[in-house]
DNA sequence: ACAGTATTTATCCAACGAGTTAATTTCGCC
DNA sequence: GGCGAAATTAACTCGTTGGATAAATACTGT
């Protein structure tokens, strides 16, 4: 969900200023070209641009920093718009947490590793999350900003306790089947696992840009990345199976995956 | 430092409602006991106090959310004594930001890795990262506040660049001597391993409030924590020996790490 | 004991930011 | 073709907040 996209979309919509109407867009194309309108009904169109603009304001801001004003201007939308379609900033900033939870579970639950065998499911787990958080920033940090509030939003929200990952139970199935088959020596508690797996890609991309200035150079170069997640597949996997870390090497271990799995 | 424990000295410093004098405190026992003092001079206490306070504030609500009148509050000053002795809320920030690094480096350079054997070295790293981690909750808040803004703020500061920490370096060392006694299977790259194992202590420390309610346990109970170190621990060790997560048991290898050794 | 400076207090204010109120416009429906 | 509800705009309120100013008080050297 682009918001300049968006914005051009509502912006060339109607056109404001001049009198020319262009509107090739999809979806609610007035057939009934009438002068002179100021603006056009569009409520779920609206909510959308509120709530995609408020994302990407609490993720750059944080939820003290974000500022209501921005982004009314960001979504193209009038300041008195967030409060009528969503609630006051505290509720606009829960339902962005809700939509992002919601998000990845969604993609979560696209990937099948059942049928995988153990050490390559492990490498695509590892892939699409490192994956997941490049594509989307805002995620991380949100994720951040909520546990500054001590998960204050997440307790209260009844949706978010609802959407179980579905990865303690898969990872636990690949780790049973990995010890079953002699693949991997010993059976990690998956809830452990789930959890280094994801610091590994979170603090590596949400720290980057201190990470990048410590040591003096950009780890967000595309070596840096290939090599980031090289490395991390390489320690998980060596750590399961008992094997050296270089025999991991990378292309029987990364092809399978890459960006073509992931749901749109 | 307690920022508690300065408000306290403070307070009974000078008992400003009674006559009362009582102060037993350290350094400036006032030999000349004047009477109807209101206050006391005490620059560096002064200087000390704010910047406590005002790293506390910064944790919990981030540079946006910090409030200049509740840091001044906390420190137990007007607020003019923050502009007076450190600045405007920027370099305030600043300030707190390279006093924290500051703090770790010099905590890092008190380890010394170089003469126990590589796995034990490794789990020892590990063990001080994440109790000073744990000893240090406000340092992984403002990592992240920095990360938020870019690294804005450390781009600026030399003094934070000419902090290298020693720990790249040590873990180079440390791997070398590791593969060359054949403890080791490969040589990794020492800054991939360094943000490794920042990343497993952090990421679980950082997101405990949100884990926790995802997961529907509390991660910081002791129980949990201690799990938690042992897995990180045996993770790290397995991958880089090759050997089986399984022969990594507690003792051996925790034993002679623990709280002591750090620097006060 | 006195002058001059360092430190601290007591107010003030202009800008900002969240949230509201009321007026205006669109649009489905009869 | 016009009525009423839904959607949107414009303008305003009012507490908050970073920062500034001036005055008061403690300390230091002489």
């Amino acid at each position: 969900m682009d918001i300049a996209f968006l914005n051009r979309a509502r912006a060339c919509y109607i056109e404001r200023s001049g009198d020319l109407r262009t509107s090739t867009l999809a979806k609610a194309v007035p057939n009934k070209a009438k002068r002179n309108q100021k603006w056009q009904r569009d409520p779920e169109g609206m909510r959308l641009r509120i709530l995609e603009a408020a994302k990407q304001e609490f993720a750059t801001h944080g939820l003290a920093g974000a500022r209501v004003d921005r982004i009314a201007v960001k979504a193209g939308a009038n300041k008195r718009m967030l409060y009528y379609h969503v609630g006051n900033k505290d509720d606009l900033y829960l339902t962005v947490l809700e939509a992002a939870y919601e998000k990845i579970r969604a993609e979560e639950r696209g990937l099948d590793l059942e049928h995988l065998d153990p050490p390559k499911a492990i490498a695509r787990l590892i892939d699409f999350t490192w994956n997941y958080f490049l594509r989307n920033p805002e995620f991380l940090a949100l994720l951040h900003t909520e546990n500054l509030a001590r998960a204050r939003h997440l307790k209260r929200s009844t949706k978010v306790k609802s959407l179980h990952s579905p990865f303690v139970e898969l990872i636990g199935a690949v780790v049973r089947r990995g010890v079953a088959s002699g693949d991997f020596q010993v059976a990690v508690d998956p809830v452990q696992l789930y959890i280094s797996i994801a610091a590994l890609s979170f603090f590596y991309l949400s720290n980057s840009a201190t990470l990048s200035v410590i040591f003096g150079r950009d780890l967000l170069a595309k070596r840096a990345k290939d090599e980031r997640l090289d490395h991390m597949v390489r320690l998980v996997l060596a750590a399961l199976t008992g094997k050296s870390f270089a025999v991991f090497d990378r292309q029987p271990v990364l092809e399978p995956l890459a960006t073509a799995t992931h749901i749109a």
